[in-house]
DNA sequence: TTACATAGTGTTATATTATAACAATTTTAA
DNA sequence: TTAAAATTGTTATAATATAACACTATGTAA
């Protein structure tokens, strides 16, 4: 449990306390008053911060959300639900999936040290209307 | 299963017939030669080549590959593996993952109609060198 | 404490991926 | 046959991401 740099713990703020994941050029212009003028400054944390698993990529929306799971420190095993409507992201903290995943093996029996999984549907709220 | 219009017929051939996934400019790059200029007449046959489930987009690598599964016409339930070495990808096909993740429920009981999948690690070949 | 390695910062420029907007043509099906 | 839906062609531009270079801060081990 290292303790963040200056842009990264600007930029893990952020993120932290948006409701929805944000995307790259978003937080620029969300840091820009706290001096963080470049995408590369951004990258650069985002990259450090997925690599030490405090957020995830949703890679089908290019966005960035913190981690809720206090067991997924390392982001090597991630699963998310993204509703189709309103675009709300929730991670996936499931024991039974997460265990199904890490030992699945394909047909010449290979093992994965990492997945990431996305499911898309419609969320709870956008279901009853 | 419909017919493919000229431009789709002529990019799902190329994707096809290749040994890998490939980015969108590589193929604008390939089907100049076939009178394909622009990005957006490339990128409007790729959408609809995913909706009918003809390719899938590997979204951690932007690029497209042939769908290998006859019974995946639609593209809502893909499964891959990518090698972090040499960039190898395979479309899975396992009946016990596809279920097992089409039944998924969330928390709150919620299901998904759609899933992707990618596995990440190393290929038969990268592991054994 | 010095020196070395590693990680982080700042900056400019550029590469890569993807869509907007508009006009025309072709295909499909009632 | 005619109207809707799908496809095409084109120019311009938006959005996402990295290369390259110079410099600074931090940790660590002699
Ligand atoms: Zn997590
Ligand atoms: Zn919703
Ligand atoms: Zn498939
Ligand atoms: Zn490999």
């Amino acid at each position: 449990m290292q303790n963040l740099s200056k842009n990264q713990q600007i930029i893990f703020d952020l993120i932290d306390k948006s409701p929805e994941p944000l995307k790259a050029y978003a937080i620029l212009f969300n840091v820009q008053k706290k001096g963080i003028k470049a995408p590369l400054q951004v990258y650069r944390a985002l990259d450090k911060l997925v690599k030490i698993g405090k957020i995830h990529k949703i890679e089908s929306r290019n966005a960035f959300i913190a981690c809720n799971n206090s067991s997924c420190q390392v982001s090597n095993a991630t699963a998310f639900s993204i509703c189709e409507v309103c675009e709300k992201v929730t991670e996936i903290s499931n024991t039974n999936l997460s265990k199904y995943l890490s030992n699945f093996k394909d047909k010449e029996g290979m093992k994965f040290n990492k997945y990431n999984l996305e499911f898309f549907g419609l969320c709870k709220k956008c279901k009853n209307k």
